[in-house]
RNA sequence: GGAGAGAUGGCAGAGUGGUCGAUUGCGGCGGUCUUGAAAACCGUUGAGGGUCACACCUCCGGGGGUUCGAAUCCCUCUCUCUCCGCCA
């Protein structure tokens, strides 16, 4: 959430900003200024009754100790009126402090100003392409034919077993799953990210301080018995491990990667979207995720951005990056940018990848906090992005590399799969 | 799942109703000494709110209660550890 100095600054700016986003905040930045003078009001009165009441509690301490009761006594009941009053300020103050927080709660990140103005992800901007773009005869074949025809992924078997969004990998399918997901990971800590295998279920406090929680509440699969959501993915739990932290100002910038398995309801999601690969309730992604000085946080951006594209390249896929406008971007987000790939057979960009900037929106839910030069704390910026989400690769990868012999597998994943053709 | 113990500052570990935000040790930081370092000694060292800066207020796992006064007493939740059972 916003903080509220970050919205005292400036709240006119604030205000014209979230408009990118397509939010119209006047009313709710107004409500928080106003309830923040107040709380300011209610908190100076709360402390004086405090410490009036403290200086009662030590005289009557002392009298006790010199054994004149009768006074103490007095001290007593002239102590009483004094602490209603105190309880009925204390209560104001919390009644303010929970509305604050409610309101910040619905005000969203506001974008950087490198973000394009728009509402829908027609005013997306194309920033940059790259990639063979593949020339496939005219009966070639969608993923989910060439998975059945070479048995690499049984959708039905699924259905049985679970339910729709739940494919089976099998054979040549399932070892090219685990290939990308280990050069994904392999890739990731050449490049200085520190592995963690993380839980993948949470806990409600770690919802909370990523942002999945209360938004996006029904898009995680929920168990109720123990209260724990499971993981939409990998950026939920990784992030939450600096949630509540102080970080020495030298350990920055901090670079972690992890695979996980992803679990997402997609309640409302139908027709062409979900075919085959393009849409699943669970599915396999490695995450990258850093913790930076706050003005460090846009090179570490490029940076990100660099690795996923140089992943794109290796696997020889055709790219583009879109720079989402603000009415495309996540509640949380500053600024992002997706990464998509060409699906030759589908005739279609397929998102593979989202790399975000998030500044101080989560740090300060999370308490994520670094010890500055000045020995103060200061608010950390936050980043992640997808360094891949597998699906949509194996998609793209089937559909663009089928050939009369079979489909070609990218000579980047060789050591991994032991095999260099799909037939 | 059953029985018991516990949760205190970066860590270890005191404190069972009255200047306790908290003894002490370690660690960290600054200094004295030293060519430099170690050792020794001295000082300092949590977070948040508030203020121009002080003052002042809050926080001893979370929430609630008793009391003039709670880290200390009561209720409740969560978590951790030990033993038993079950089990990859």
């Amino acid at each position: 959430m916003l903080t509220l100095q970050q919205i005292k600054e400036d709240p006119k700016a604030i205000v014209e900003k979230l408009a990118i986003k397509g939010f119209e905040g006047k009313e709710a930045i107004d409500n928080v200024i106003q309830l923040d003078g107040e709380r300011r009001a209610l908190q100076l009165d709360n402390d004086n009754k405090a410490a009036e009441l403290n200086k009662y509690a030590a005289k009557i301490g002392q009298l006790m100790k010199s054994g004149l009761k009768e006074e103490a006594e007095q001290a007593k009941a002239a102590v009483a009126t004094l602490k209603d009053a105190q309880k009925e300020i204390a209560e104001q103050l919390a009644q303010r402090e929970a509305k604050i927080r409610e309101i910040l709660l619905t005000i969203p990140n506001v974008p950087c100003d490198m973000v394009p103005k728009g509402l829908t992800a027609e005013d997306n901007v194309v920033e940059k392409t790259g990639g063979p773009m593949p020339d496939l005869p005219q009966d070639a074949l969608p993923h989910w034919d060439l998975a059945k025809k070479y048995n690499l992924i049984d959708f039905d078997l699924g259905v049985k077993i679970t339910g729709a969004g739940f494919p089976v990998y099998i054979g040549k399918g399932a070892k090219l799953q685990r290939a990308l997901i280990q050069f994904f990971l392999d890739s990731a800590s050449e490049a200085g990210y520190l592995e963690v295998q993380p839980p993948y279920v949470v806990n409600e406090a770690s919802g909370y301080g990523t942002g999945q929680l209360p938004d996006k509440e029904g898009q995680m699969y929920y168990v109720g018995e123990d209260n724990l959501y499971l993981i939409p993915t990998a950026e939920v739990p990784v992030t939450n491990i600096y949630r509540d932290v102080i970080i020495p100002g030298d350990r920055l910038p901090i670079k972690n990667c992890a695979y996980s398995a992803c679990f997402r309801r997609e309640a409302g999601s139908y027709g062409k979207d979900v075919r085959g690969l393009n849409r699943l309730h669970q599915f396999d992604k490695v995450e990258i995720v850093r913790i930076e000085k706050p003005q460090d946080s846009y090179a570490a951006l490029e940076q990100m951005k660099n690795h996923v594209q140089s992943l794109l390249e290796r696997l020889g896929l055709p790219w583009h990056i879109l720079r989402l406008c603000g009415g495309d971007m996540s509640f949380t987000s500053a600024i992002t940018f997706d990464f998509e790939v060409w699906s030759a057979a589908q005739k279609r960009w397929l998102e593979v990848s989202s790399v975000s900037n998030f500044e101080t929106y989560q740090a300060n839910r999370l308490k994520c906090r670094y010890r500055g030069e000045d020995k103060k704390t200061h608010l950390c910026h936050t980043l992640n992005g997808s360094a891949l989400a597998l699906p949509r690769i194996m998609a793209a990868l089937l559909e663009n590399n089928q050939t009369p012999e079979g489909i070609i597998v990218p000579e980047c994943l060789h050591r991994y799969t032991g095999f260099s053709i799909i037939d």
